[in-house]
RNA sequence: GAGCCGGUAGCUCAGUCGGUAGAGCAGCGGCCUUUUAAGCCGUUGGUCGCGGGUUCGAGUCCCGCCCGGCUCACCA
């Protein structure tokens, strides 16, 4: 156990029932001295510091003059040569080269450098830049000061961590030690503030709404329970916003947006975290065909903005995000696939579990119609898409919150944007009829009574809402997480979460 | 939940047929004023995930458990 006292500034080690004042000390394997205390609270090269060493070696590309410079960062190595000492200090942003003189430094500061500053620990410097032989710009340090001690080991210095338990766990430790997490987080959040820029510029609205719900809707999913002392009610953490976000249309916002976390009390695997990150848009007097086109300007915009290309890599495949992007009818595919049409599915529904059970969807013997449909789909389907591709025109069984079709009362005004098999998107004209609405809903209930707990459940407030008139209004869903998954070339949604959940240690 | 794989030094990893637990990095002591995975010489460091069992002897074989990964399920 370590403490620090105020009093004398010394480190406490506490071995067995002794209490020993030291000033050295080994912390696996590491030698530390410290002098004084772990963090200064009046750092001075530490508020004098440039923003990013990024930044700073980009100023210097431009221009390159001789100026002093203050930074601070992380020393991730260290090359002692004599009378010399080389090293590297990383922000966020990257790192730069550091070169420390004992005739500059003098004696006592050198001296100081070579046994009081360790790997890991942050440090300011002050100085000169410089460009070495080989060309590396460096800071030849005139002042540094220690701002705050590391006490581990840092991760080995070429292979970094790899351990992918350690890497979640103590995902800092990932951070400083792996290029590809940095970028991969910076990436994300570059995409998310790009959403941000789009959506402005088509005059959306950002808004927030409960995470906290009476009622779980907008989604076919379990929930979360928590439980409000107050009140003295059970809530649920949302499982999608939908429904608030049209009452706010209903409200006179013209176009709204939110990103946020959406929560699903599910199993966690590959592509799956129980919370995760959506954004949901909704604009009136668009319909779902408006929605695909401004998907496409959006996946366009976002992919030229970061990755600066409309093929990308993802594991085997090359996306091609050219748009127009493929677009398919629902039924048309199912048809390619299984050779039964509309009319076979929406028909007979023993005809239907017959055709589940040939194609060996699971429990096909007890799911509902809309179910078996939906799981049929999923297994003959959904696995070959892999060129992003909208699929239009679901069947309204399984669409509760969509508008029904203009030319086809068996289908909704409805697509799912597909990536790689990925559901990235999922978007439709919304339903404004109050009375279909309600309908719909007790279609819902009657299939939760035949056993699909994910229906949904009805909500009268949003049926009051709609009686007062949505205006005709298209809304989507995109997945973030899936995106991000997309655009940094990884098949786990581990890899882009900070930190994914894991059962505790 | 099932199957398979993994857990060995702070980190990255070896460990043969069951026979005294290893390397590199990091650490420590030296040498070195343009190095950059610096280099060279020397050196410290282990509850082999946890608990049982078999055996003269277990990192290694067997059983149970924990944590993680992959695959397939579950989500009645």
């Amino acid at each position: 156990m370590i403490r620090l006292s105020d009093e004398n500034l010394e480190i406490f080690v506490f071995t067995q029932e002794q209490v020993e004042p030291k000033k050295e000390y080994i912390f696996e394997g590491k030698l530390l001295r410290v002098e004084g205390k772990l963090s200064i609270v009046d750092a001075k090269l530490g508020s004098e510091a440039e923003n990013s060493i990024r930044e700073l070696k980009e100023r210097y590309d431009r221009e390159p003059q001789d100026e002093k410079v203050s930074l601070g960062g992380r020393v991730v190595a260290i090359r002692e040569m004599g009378r010399a000492i080389f090293g590297h200090i990383q922000d966020l942003s990257g790192k730069i080269q550091i070169y420390l003189r004992k005739d500059i430094l003098g004696e006592e500061r050198f001296k100081f450098f070579k046994d009081y500053i360790d790997l890991g620990d942050i440090l300011g410097v002050k100085g000169r830049l410089f460009r070495t032989q080989t060309g590396e710009l460096t800071v030849e340090v005139e002042e540094f000061e220690l701002l705050s001690k590391c006490l581990h080991p840092l991760p080995e210095k070429w292979h970094g961590l790899r351990d992918v338990e350690l890497r979640y766990r103590q995902r800092y430790l990932d951070l400083i030690a792996n290029e590809e997490a940095r970028s991969i987080f910076l990436l994300r959040s570059k995409v998310i503030s790009l959403m941000r820029q789009f959506f402005d510029r088509y005059g959306f609205v950002e808004v927030e709404t409960p995470i906290l719900q009476p009622i779980a809707s907008g989604a076919a999913a379990k929930p979360f329970i928590t439980y409000h002392n107050y009140l003295d009610m059970n809530l649920f953490l949302r499982i999608a916003p939908e429904l608030y976000l049209k009452k706010l249309i209903v409200g006179g916002f013209p176009r709204v947006y939110e990103i946020g976390k959406n929560f699903r009390n599910e199993g966690v695997d590959r592509t799956h975290n129980p919370e995760f990150t959506m954004v949901e848009f909704y604009a009136s007097y668009w319909d779902y065909n408006d929605l695909i086109e401004f998907t496409e300007e959006m996946f366009v915009f976002l992919l030229e903005n970061t990755l600066g290309t409309l093929k990308l890599r993802y594991g085997e495949i090359e996306l091609d995000f050219t748009p127009p992007f493929k677009r398919v009818r629902y039924f048309e595919l199912l048809e390619e696939k299984t050779g039964r049409g509309k009319e076979f599915f929406l028909g007979n529904v023993e005809e239907v579990r017959k055709l589940a059970m040939e194609l060996e969807v699971k429990h096909a013997e007890r799911l509902t119609h809309a179910k078996l449909i939906d799981k049929i789909f999923e297994k003959v389907a959904e696995g070959d898409l892999l060129q992003p591709t909208f699929v239009l025109d679901f069947p309204k069984l399984i669409s509760p919150l969509a508008k029904t079709h203009r030319q086809d009362p068996d289908l909704v005004e409805r697509f799912e944007f597909i990536v790689a098999t990925y559901e990235l998107a999922n978007a439709y004209t919304e339903l404004n009829d109050p009375f279909d609405q309600k309908e719909r809903f007790l279609e819902q209930l009657k299939e939760k009574e035949m056993g699909d707990e994910e229906a949904m459940d009805m909500d009268e407030d949003f049926i009051r809402a709609l009686e007062y008139g949505l205006p005709p209004t298209a809304g989507e869903g995109i997945g973030i997480d899936r995106l991000l998954m997309l655009l940094a070339n990884t098949d786990s949604i581990r890899e882009v979460i900070l930190f994914p959940h894991l059962r505790p240690q």
